[in-house]
DNA sequence: GTCTATAGGCAGATAGAC
DNA sequence: GTCTATCTGCCTATAGAC
């Protein structure tokens, strides 16, 4: 742990660099903030930034590579509590909310939108974030579908792509108004009409 | 119809100007193109774009305002068919299959997602147009609950907003890869939960 | 209505001192 | 690793001729 630890904040200035970066994204979105905003945040010059990320695109794809891995770490997470699998979306559904909660927009959804104008390293990392979502959903939901508390038509893949848009869209909607508490509605229908 | 024409005809390059610019806000987002764009485009130069619409705020509201009340006037026509309600929110999920086959992401979707960093006049819009569409989803809802071709659970208002999320969701996790099938399964899918 | 020219500012990025 | 200073380029916007 301390060593893992240590190789993660192996440089402190860097981490805190992609930090103030990952909530610029996620609220601003990439075309939405500059090397200036992070600087001024954490009190250092622009050049320090070039000297931890040579280019704003190498910034960008850290935090999502990083936050990639993150979300890959929840979801296993999630399998190794032992949850029924209706409990485990409910978990996941959970993850949305909590984004919200913390004034943030998801971080691929926004890079989703701005898709076309963001870096082509960047590119990809977005698109294997959904493609592994909707993967350890259709796992999900075939699990839950076997032990009889999950229901719905469609095969495995088409019902986690339904869901998989379904909390992406409900994000995106109340992001604009920050609105808690439809998205919490959204989410209790959503799961309702999954539960067997 | 000529007189309606002429109206909203009434300058040519300012109408060409904002078709251009809903196209850029529709693939590159609000903070995504420049009036530089749109000048290239055209054979103008920017100080011409200036002419027209004093500042890009004036003219990405131009383009919102416009495309609300163009998606007020396509929901009145579905309600104008007489369809029966299943079929009018068929309709519905099938505008937003061909914005994909137009190759362009939702407006307000791309505009939402950069909320925080639109021009404030533009804000009001954004939300109108999220308000409106779930408007009439409920109102459309209600009828097919009544008559008996619309089913599911929560309210009326509640199901509409499931229903935006999901098609709005949907949009724009298959925008990146302009995966056409993908929405297409994704909408069948929805179509089928919510018919009685 | 369109142009040339330009202002004034901020973007991403680099050089080189410390 | 951080700084000052600076470069180059693009941005929005304006002035004023035609």
């Amino acid at each position: 742990m301390l060593a893992l630890d240590a190789k993660t904040h192996s440089g402190g200035t860097a981490d805190r660099i992609v930090e103030v970066a990952q909530r610029l994204l996620q609220t601003r979105g990439y075309n939405g903030f500059s090397y200036a905003d992070i600087a001024l945040e954490l009190g250092l010059t622009k050049a320090s930034l070039h000297h931890h990320f040579c280019t704003k695109a190498h910034l960008g794809d850290s935090v999502v590579r990083r936050h990639l891995e993150y979300a890959q770490t929840v979801l296993r997470g999630i399998d190794a509590e032992g949850l029924d699998a209706f409990e485990s979306l409910r978990r996941y559904a959970q993850v949305y909310e909590d984004v919200l909660l913390g004034d943030r927009m998801c971080l691929c959804g926004i890079l989703a939108a701005e898709f076309d104008t963001v870096p082509a390293l960047i590119q990809e990392s977005i698109s294997e974030f959904f493609r592994f979502n909707a993967q350890w959903l259709a796992q999900t939901i075939a699990r839950g579908r076997a032990a009889g508390s999950v229901r719905g038509s469609g095969s495995d893949e088409e019902l986690a792509q339904l869901l998989l848009s379904t909390l992406e869209g409900a994000l995106l909607i109340c992001w604009p108004g920050r609105d808690r508490a439809r998205l919490s509605g959204t989410v209790r229908l959503l799961l309702e009409s999954l539960r067997a």
